[in-house]
This record gives C-alpha cells, sequence and structure tokens, in this order.
DNA sequence: ATAAAAGGTATTATGTTCAGGCCATTAATC
DNA sequence: GATTAATGGCCTGAACATAATACCTTTTAT
C-alpha cells in the first residue's frame, strides 16, 4: 500500500556514543537546530493558476469545454483581471487551455496532447520527481485517512450520495461521464467526513500532486483503468457502507495508486515520443 | 477519538426526486457548481509570523530564550529584514515575545502570561472557534495517520530515536526538559515515516491550530497533563514498536485530543479571569 | 572610555496587484 | 450586409509589499 518514499536509510546507525549524544541534547536544550528554512510565498497568480489547473484536473472543466470568461473569474475569485490573465496565460503555455478571440471566445480546455504540454512535463515534472513520489505516497495516506474517517461518520443520506455517483460510473458511456461520476463519488466520500477542513486538504493534496495536468482517471488513457476504478470505488463504497474504517481505509490507500501509476505512465509518454 | 466536527446534518433527507436530480446532473454535466472561491494569499510577513510562533509553540524557542537577530533571521528565511520586523512586531503585539535593545538585545520569548496575550486569545481565538474545532479534528486524523504509517515503516534506528525522547521525558524535571522531550517523540514519530511531506504537514496542521499559543503540554499547565502525555506517548511507542497500525493510530487520535482540550481551556483562562 | 552587537529608523528601488478604460476580434442578431 | 454584444488584448496610474542599504540609538562586554 503506498509507495515507499524515496527517503535512503541512514548508512551508518546510530552508536551508543550517538544515542547519548542525542539524550544529552533533550536533556541540555543543547543548539537544537531551528526548523526555519528560506519562506516561500505564491502570489496571486501562481494560486489562481494552481487553482484552475486543479479545477481541469479535477474534471470540473471537461476537455473542449470553456472556463468562465477573465471578468467573471476575476469577480468569483476576487482577484483584478490582470492577475486572472497572468494565471490563464501559464495555463494556455503548458498547453491546458486554447485561448480563442471573439464573441464566443474565452479559455478552452484542451482535448488532446500538445508539444508545449509534452514539454512542460519533461521541464516540470521530471526536475521534482522525487518530490513528487513523496507527495503520491503522502496523498495514499491522506485518501486512506479520510476513507476510514468517512467508514465512521457516514450518514445515510451519504451512502447514498455515493450510490447515485455509483449508478452514473457504471452507466457512463461518454469520457465526460466517466469523470463526472468519478469526481461525484469522491466528492461523496469528503463529504460524508462532515469536516470541510478535510475537504480542503484532500483539494490541497490534488493540487500539488497533479501540477494541472489530469491524474484522475481522464484523458487518451488504458479504458481498463475505468474498470479498475469502477471495482474499486464499489469496494470502497461496501466498506464504508458497513463502517469498517479498515478495510475502507486500505482499500482507498490501493485506489489511489492509480494517481502515481498514470503520473508515471505520463511521463513515460512525455519521455518516449516527444509529440502528442 | 476526534471531535465530531461542526457541520450541522441537513434536516431534510435527500427524496427520490433529488436523488434522481442528482443522477441526471451527474450524467448530463449538468451545471457543476465549480468549485472557486475568493482567493486569499498570505502576505511573506504573516508566512514569517506564523512560521515564528509555531517554532514557540513547538518549544525550538523556549520561555526566556532569544530569537536569532532580525538579521540573522532575515538571513535564514531569505527575506528582507524590514519583512523580520514586521513579523516580530506581530509577536510582540499578542505577547509571545518581549524586545530587549542594546548589545544582549532581541527577541525573547515571554514566560507567562500578558494581558495582551489574553486579550490576543480574546480577539483570534473567539471568532475563529468553530473553524477551530474542524482543525483540531483534522489534526487527530493526520496524526492518527502518521502514527498507522509509522508503525507500518519504522526502523529500529527510529524506535531508538523514540525511546531517547522517552527516557528524556521521564527524566525531565524541568519545563523546558518535558518539552524537549515532548517534542522529540514526535519528531521521532514522523522522521520514521520516512516521508518529508508528512513532516511538512504535520507542522502546517499545528500552525494552523496553534495561532501561536501554546497549544502543546507548555506553560502553566496542570501537571497531570504531562502525566497523561508521558502514558500515551509510551503506549504509542509500543504500538509503533509492535507494528500495530490500528492500535497506534487510536492511540494517537486519542492522544491529540489534549491539544484542543488545552485550547478550550485556554479559552476558558482568557475569558475567565482577564488578567495573566 | 571604547567597541561591538543589537534593535530602530529612513530612503530608494522594484515588482505585484488593482482599478479603470479603450481597442480588436468574432459571432450572433437584425 | 450592417449592427451589436461579448469576448480577449492592451495600456496607464496608483497603491502596496518587499528588498536592499545606510545610518542612528541603545546597551553591554571589554
Amino acid at each position: 500500500m503506498c509507495n515507499v518514499p524515496g527517503v535512503p536509510p541512514d548508512a551508518t546507525p546510530p552508536t551508543t556514543d550517538d544515542l547519548s549524544r542525542m539524550l544529552n541534547q533533550v536533556l541540555d536544550g543543547a543548539p537544537r537546530p531551528a526548523a526555519l528554512g528560506p519562506v516561500r510565498v505564491h502570489s496571486v497568480a501562481t494560486e489562481v493558476a494552481d487553482r484552475l489547473m486543479t479545477a481541469v484536473a479535477t474534471g470540473d472543466y471537461l476537455p473542449g469545454e470553456r472556463l468562465p470568461g477573465e471578468r467573471e473569474l476575476a469577480s468569483i475569485l476576487d482577484v483584478s483581471r490582470a492577475t486572472v490573465r497572468e494565471a490563464i496565460g501559464r495555463l494556455q503555455a503548458v498547453g491546458i487551455v486554447e485561448i480563442k478571440r471573439g464573441r464566443t471566445g474565452g479559455a478552452y480546455v484542451r482535448t488532446s496532447w500538445t508539444e508545449a504540454t509534452a514539454s512542460a512535463v519533461r521541464r516540470t515534472l521530471l526536475p521534482r520527481w522525487p518530490e513528487l513520489e513523496q507527495l503520491f505516497d503522502l496523498r495514499c495516506l491522506v485518501e486512506g485517512m479520510v476513507a476510514r474517517a468517512a467508514a465512521l461518520r457516514r450518514t445515510e443520506e451519504d451512502l447514498a450520495a455515493m450510490r447515485v455517483a455509483l449508478d452514473g460510473y457504471a452507466r457512463a458511456r461518454t469520457l465526460g461521464e466517466e469523470q463526472a461520476a468519478d469526481a461525484a463519488f469522491h466528492a461523496a466520500v469528503l463529504a460524508s467526513t462532515g469536516n470541510p477542513k478535510i475537504v480542503e486538504l484532500s483539494r490541497d493534496m490534488l493540487t500539488r500532486v497533479s501540477l494541472g495536468f489530469p491524474v484522475e482517471p481522464y484523458g487518451e488513457d488504458d479504458p481498463e483503468d475505468y474498470q479498475r476504478a469502477l471495482i474499486e470505488h464499489r469496494k470502497i463504497y461496501e466498506a464504508i457502507e458497513a463502517g469498517d474504517a479498515e478495510q475502507a481505509g486500505s482499500l482507498a490507500e490501493e485506489h489511489f495508486t492509480l494517481t502515481s501509476d498514470m503520473m508515471r505512465a505520463m511521463l513515460g509518454r512525455a519521455q518516449g515520443r516527444p509529440s502528442g
């Protein structure tokens, strides 16, 4: 379950001397290195770009769909239009959206891979891969935690919402329907924890893991992934309904390795054939 | 385990009509409300202030100790000295530190409550209490998750580090020693997950929960809390050593309710007797 | 008394964000 | 085909946060 994070085990186990030194440090209040590192703060534009990328990755806006207009986004996000433009410009730069002008203009989510996307994958993903592996691992754990809490807290209404999503998933025949049902199921599980902060955390993990690329079972990926996702969703639902926190947690941890698998596949594609 | 978050259950259960409408929404890709809300970004000064408050709350700097100088902090954090001053000014304003001038000057962590602190508690804590309850709940879950992962991943070296911290805790006779040992134990558990991102998440939760007030068993609190903490730490250690993820997780969730209990107590103090 | 080390203050420069207006482009509508 | 509306593209100026730098004041070790 989950991945083994990429921290190399210390080659030299602590000696007795080491241990007593540690003990002394603890007791004497010796020079503990303050856990303070460089501060880096997201600009508003970066934050907006992250949110939009996550919205696309989550399926809030499907391929071919249009994002809200610049003025509308500025109003929704409570930022200036210039900032929205800055953010959308980045989405365009990495090939997530395509800008159309004129009356029906706007930022449209691209349907397929572009050279810009592949190159963005190479530039963005490769250098940060070790960090990403850690984030995948953490996301598995977090989603397992969510499923555990859901199993212990879900109400009948929560279960009903999950069933609706599962039905939608099974009936879905188009890409969009599958994505929507997938998102609905995850949303229902999250909602059943009854804690909005948990929802925030989950979404934040998705943001950090996805970097704007469609990491959920979307896109041009192997249809087998959908089958796998559906089966796993059903199992997770059963565990949650049964109130079996252990089972739900384990299954969810397992389930979310799908994300890392797909990211690895994407990375392979981006390296293998540099076109789209 | 953990708290029941403050989300009132929906008074009206969904009807059959509701459910089919939901299903249609899922299948038709109906107007899904994009999960986009107003953007708010922390300033650098705020981020620095949060970090320093967390460092104090964690015990990196104990009461009576001096924080690094403004110039040094600016260097460590890679920000301008003006920003550091802005942040330290806030710590001073809420009574966390005391500024001394001259050659041995600097920001010294206050030992006891001040009127400024109590008033800051009233002004800051009260309005955000519902949100804080949600954060307490989430923190319980996260730390339970950490303990589970630790039980499954810990190495012999990790266990050794935990034992050292436990020994320090048992031997500690002064406030500072207890705090240091406490921090060391938590750090050891975190480290044993082998994933730096988990450490970040845990620290972030602490930051958001503490708001700069000493939420760990520090300060002038009931000595019983120390006993309780020591006993619980020992139990958690045993579960982690045994590799019993379930047990470790449950115990940790239980253990971290200490934080919310103490915050509630602090709130009571701040309301009850407005002096220090 | 002197020098060193710290906080306190002021100046200037830079980048980000906001607010507002105007232009260019496109497609729906008349 | 002309009009109009909705959109992205672009520009300016002000406000603000931050960085970089220098210099002053206070305190204490020497």
